[in-house]
DNA sequence: CATCCTATTATTAGTCC
DNA sequence: CGGACTAATAATAGGAT
């Protein structure tokens, strides 16, 4: 509005670390998930295993899997000379990565709720625009034929994908509400239909009822201390 | 040469597993090489550390780290619970079934969302065409008096089940804000990456077979922890 | 920060080598 | 498989909200 050009449009970067901070947080976020979204669509086109990981410059990680995370971390270990890789662990680490994609399963649906609420609210509103205009009811008479049956029709297509949509909700939100615990702060979801980033926090639900309650072990971050690790454990 | 016009172009694809073999095979190999760049990429522009590592469907090895394979793997590890639990494995197989069933019927709702979306364009469009039209187009129609107010009737019965379905809705679609995301801020950390830095290894498809990945179901999953986490231990 | 928008650049499906 | 080509589609830098 400015000026009369809305947008230069896409610009070329220069391929060095970015020096605007700011701008390097973004850009981060943006390339952070369309890599995700390239990684996911290798898995499905192709029928790929793989895995991704991504260490945040600010410490956060960011991982996908598939079939999960860590049968592919486990595979790629297999082949390659580790130090010692106990079979006891690595079917830990598999249990967990269980437990894990449970949840993020959940956090996929919640974050489907969330889709579907702005959706819901959405209907609403328009269900209000037609009530407040009245329009269709009060001079039916007038209306020709042809626009009385595009609308029928129209309604009843609405009418049958909220149901659709309500009783999915429904199946797959009961069992288990749960509104994933986090601590961080909180932002709006993001990609409403490439839900390619969730936290995910989780732990035993036989030990900690209370979401507050997390388990160190599963709090990550937590401990950054120094990372330079060169080698495994 | 052989016909006139020299290519059709890039053509959208359905993102669905890829029915031709041969084409599979030239799509994962340009599909891979991409996302690998894209890795790479992320890690220059932002100083991110990552790993990939993909299996082809043949069994092939590629993998990319940065600062190289292992340490990222280290630390991701680092931060996962390895704890010990030897009879698990057939529990994780139901459950993983469960959890693979469950993933899809959610791609199928992602899918169902974006249809619904549209449509939900259309629609409001389509109220407004016609509302437009309304206002100065009032031919009385000959439709009889009888069958219109049963369509009337009808609609308001219509409309009675939209507006249940979408307060439905809105009462369980979660909360706004619900899933968090990242805490994030941008941290320093410089890395002079040469683009397509990527060790590339392949090995023979016949090492071994791990046990622990049958099922498919894939998610992402962001691992992060909060500030305000404490150690427990 | 996350998103929306828009102008551009980047990637890639389809084909041939 | 890895390249080359072309015409489209997809991703995204900048800027605005």
């Amino acid at each position: 509005m400015s000026t009369g050009r809305k947008s230069r449009g896409r610009q070329k970067i220069e391929m060095k670390k970015m020096s605007n901070e700011n701008n390097l947080q973004v850009t981060f976020s943006k390339r952070r998930s369309g890599l995700f979204k390239k990684a996911s669509e290798l898995c499905t086109l192709c029928g790929a295993e793989v895995v991704l990981i991504v260490f945040s410059p600010s410490d956060k990680v960011f991982s996908f899997g598939h079939p999960n995370v860590d049968s592919v971390i486990g595979r790629y270990l297999s082949r390659v000379p580790l130090q010692h890789n106990g079979t006891m662990q690595f079917i830990e680490t598999h249990r967990n990565a269980n437990v894990r994609g449970l949840n993020e399963t959940l956090t996929q649906v919640n974050n489907q709720l969330d889709i579907e609420k702005k959706h819901g609210d959405e209907l609403s509103h328009l269900r209000k625009t037609i009530e407040a205009q009245f329009w269709w009811a009060c001079p039916i008479d007038v209306m020709n034929r042809a626009q009385l049956e595009l609308f029928k029709k129209a309604l009843q297509e609405l009418k049958k994908l909220v149901a659709q949509h309500a009783d999915r909700i429904v199946i797959q939100g009961a069992p288990t509400q749960t509104i994933p615990f986090f601590v961080g702060n909180a932002a709006t979801s993001n990609n409403p239909f490439h839900p390619h980033q969730q936290q995910v926090q989780m732990y035993p639900p036989q030990f900690f009822q209370n979401p507050m309650m997390q388990p160190h072990w599963f709090g990550f971050n937590n401990m950054e201390g120094g990372y330079g690790s060169t080698g495994l454990f």
